[in-house]
DNA sequence: ACCTGAACACCGTTCAAGT
DNA sequence: ACCTGAACACCGTTCAAGT
């Protein structure tokens, strides 16, 4: 008998291998070797597979271990930062179904678990209560915005191979911010060498600690 | 004779009326009066006429005066984070696109734009060129998931009604909140009330505030 | 309760043909 | 150069019918 589970497995499957436009009803038939309406029996609208899916991977990543006793609030805030970070690394279409969900469903399990996991953090900061949802909804804002931008497209290639993609990637861009027109765009003339060098995991877990300066500052 | 202009402009139209879904090649060719052929001809793909409505928003937006010579950085970066606020405000189909646009043509009109506006400002906040990027990255991150995830389907109501909808839709937030077990989400519970009476505009900015605390300590 | 699959309305895109 | 619009392959979704 077809199940829930391996109808979301499969969508995730689809969407992994070959972005949104991929996850077709006709894909996901072929695939599971059933017919159209026993999709829609099980979880509804391609729509609501895509809301489902999101959902199974966002809650999946948020699962890593909770942390030891003697683990400090700003690194269980980078964890549960890096493990969105991966998440969208290895899920590329999350980038902007993510955002999609916390416009369209802010009440839902996906934008409420993040928050709590990153709230209770900025509490054992020590940032004064009144400041807890700014503070939060701050920290928040960043880490979905930077992770959602560093979503990579780059194929199904090997892991050496994305090496050699990603300098390719850094040479090209770097060679297009050189011939933007120096006057018009001198900060970006500025800033091409650090930008060919600089690798954005690091780059975010830059912006987080800079981020929870701010708001430590608010004590 | 049609016009490149013309096409876009539509676009734009469809795109606040209905979202991404309502820009099809038929509504388009009805409202032109034209045939299919001539928008491919004219702006290609209807991939590519996203891309282009986008980036005609979002030029726009950002033209908004360079301030005159007494404008501090400060003021001038929240000048051009809270245009891009209010474009999303009044053009929510950019929130996902917008994104799309950064991660699969990271050397476009649309991010360098952004970048080389906001980077400005953090050099002459007198942060030391060697954080220029990072500084910068981390700026643009925040406020580009800040706006995106506070973008809100509202429909198309009147600004009073609006108002009302705002109350109903916070009222409707902070009770599936209360209804949260308060042993699993015992944050969610202790910020209900400031959730309720936020204003997205005011966290916005008071989230701007919390990272330039943060990236004018790098002096 | 669970599943099939034909049928339907609607897509984006192409391209020979016209002006 | 600019535009038409029929034709094509492909969508998501429904629903009577089966087990």
């Amino acid at each position: 008998m077809l199940s829930r589970e391996q109808i979301i497995d499969t969508a995730v499957e689809l969407l992994d291998a070959g972005g949104e436009g991929a996850l077709t009803v006709r894909a996901m038939t072929e695939r599971l070797a059933t017919g159209s309406g026993a999709i829609y029996y099980h979880v509804g609208t391609r729509d609501e597979l895509l809301d489902t899916a999101t959902e199974t991977v966002v809650t999946a990543a948020l699962a890593t271990k909770p942390g030891g006793a003697s683990v400090t609030p700003e690194e269980e805030i980078r964890a549960v930062a890096l493990a969105l970070f991966d998440a969208i690394a290895e899920h590329q279409w999350l980038a902007t179904r993510l955002t999609l969900q916390i416009i369209r469903n802010p009440i839902g399990p996906v934008t409420v678990g993040i928050f709590e996991r990153i709230g209770r953090q900025v509490g054992a900061l020590g940032v004064p209560q009144a400041a807890w949802f700014d503070a939060t909804a701050t920290l928040v804002h960043y880490i979905l915005g930077a992770v959602s931008q560093n979503a990579r497209v780059d194929g199904d290639t090997s892991d050496v191979e994305a090496g050699v993609d990603r300098e390719e990637f850094l040479g090209a861009a770097s060679r297009a911010w050189q011939e933007l027109d120096p006057d018009d765009y001198p900060f970006m003339h500025a800033i091409v060498d650090q930008m060919r060098e600089h690798d954005d995991r690091e780059q975010f877990l830059t912006g987080i600690a800079l981020v929870l300066d701010g708001i430590t500052n608010l004590r």
